[in-house]
DNA sequence: CGCATCATTGAAGCCCTTCAAGACTTGTGG
DNA sequence: CCACAAGTCTTGAAGGGCTTCAATGATGCG
């Protein structure tokens, strides 16, 4: 998942910080598949439009593990598409707790919620290592205005997170710690196989998913343990490690359909 | 408001069932004034195409209180938008408890969240008597292909909504239930006055306050009378009617902005 | 005037939070 | 390579906001 942190340093090329070894971002090719696939997964058909749409990200950028991707405040004319790493969308309260509203995986678009809103006060963090895509917000517009399909698939992203949201809303207003974390849990395993990443370790902290289920760090701590308990979670402490996926989907009484994009459009 | 109920029977001229001494619901002009508003809120510039959208709505319909205005299943290839009254979004759980996602005052659309979306679970009740109006969904789709601005403001709607779902989970997840009532009702406040409603009374039920704010009925009835005490709303039983506007705001730390569509793309 | 819905009140209890302290892991710098 | 620092995880105990249950009072509509 490459989702590990390495020592990073500038690179004498690129001039921007980046693991040793690693390519530098100009040099990477198929860095954008994850959003090619995106693209698709929203119901843009012609490749030639995905291929035009991927062209835009012309600049790219690491972020470092805790850093922002997008900082609160006045909004900057772009469009950031999350490459690779683990990012999450929050905002800190007055009273210093966090809210992490979305988690994002490569391909999804960090900051386009301030695309039309004002909500400044909404940031992105790197939850891992990161690097970004930036796409100029103008070029976006005129390919929209160019290929309705494109303009299509965006609404639906948005209509996608409203699902997301409503699905999340219900989860902390009536399901218990238990099956609100195996909810989480599920959604992410999900999410993360439809990105093509087959693996059986969840890249959070137990700290972020306190803060995404709206729950004590010490809550969670203890349900988690619950879960590794009844045979959902490995025992081993330190990272969150799905054992049974099946056991985990009975306790969330888990249903993928609020995520499912396929059925868009299909009735 | 007209938020009353009142007695209804069918009506001979255009069969169907409406309040005595209204008119038929097929000669009410003006009765999408507020659909017009709404078109205009979300950034259709053009008063043609203001009025091509509106013209669209060809069949309307009484709904009495209580009843479902979009039943669960099957989606219709419709999309319908409340004229009169208020309704809201809402799932009924396995346990029976009631989720409101979100309540909709005249001009908005009720069922668009179906649009694309497999959110067949999610249903549309009329909190009052209630008058809408009917669009086919084709038509929506050819309008929108024809005029970009259409579509964008559609766009901004799901947008708007997101905005909406965003600052409904950082009042359950953390504002206690005084303040999360009393956000609430700004909230609704400040609806009612950009539709140009200037009641002082709010249109809900201690129960519709209760299932979409995730508390308790009787834990909401206690809020209320703290907020009674306190001289936010009116010692009068049975209705909500706020007495003191800036008290409320003050209590809820109110504000508007994630509802203010003026500001939006104006960075 | 009676029924249905909504509002109110009291009591018991639970899920989760907060506070506080210690154990473990990871990464960094000497 | 080791030691320290920082972040994460773990554990215990006390307390509070809210829920549930259950019963009664009020309101409005037919």
């Amino acid at each position: 998942m490459g989702l590990t942190r390495l020592a990073s340093r500038a690179c004498v090329k690129c001039s921007s910080e980046h693991p040793r070894g690693t390519r530098c971002l100009e040099q990477g090719p198929g860095m954008c598949n994850s959003l090619a696939r995106k693209l698709k997964n929203l119901g843009v058909g012609q490749s030639e439009q995905v291929n035009e749409f991927v062209q835009l990200v012309k600049r790219k950028r690491r972020i470092r593990h805790g850093e922002d991707i997008v900082k609160i405040g006045r909004p900057e004319r772009v469009l950031t598409v999350l490459l690779r790493g683990v990012a999450c969308r929050y905002k800190t309260m007055e009273n210093g707790r966090r809210q992490i509203f979305t988690v994002q995986y490569p391909g999804d678009f960090c900051d386009y919620h301030r695309h039309f809103l004002p909500q400044r006060d909404v940031a992105v963090a790197a939850l891992t290592d990161c690097v970004i895509g930036v796409i100029l917000r103008d070029e976006v517009e005129e390919i929209a205005a160019r290929h309705p399909q494109i303009s299509l698939a965006l609404w639906r992203n948005t209509m996608l997170e409203v699902s997301i949201f409503r699905e999340r809303l219900l989860s902390v207003v009536h399901r218990p710690a238990l099956e609100r974390i195996a909810s989480l849990l599920c959604e992410h395993i999900v999410r993360l196989e439809a990105i093509g990443i087959d693996d059986d370790i969840i890249p959070l902290t137990q700290i972020a998913l306190a803060d995404a289920t709206g729950l004590s760090a010490v809550h969670v701590n203890r349900t988690i343990q619950d879960l590794r308990e009844v045979g959902a979670l490995s025992k081993r402490s330190h990272g969150l490690q799905v054992v049974s996926r099946d056991e985990l989907l009975r306790i969330a009484k888990f249903d993928a359909r609020y995520l499912d994009m396929r059925q868009m459009s299909s009735d």
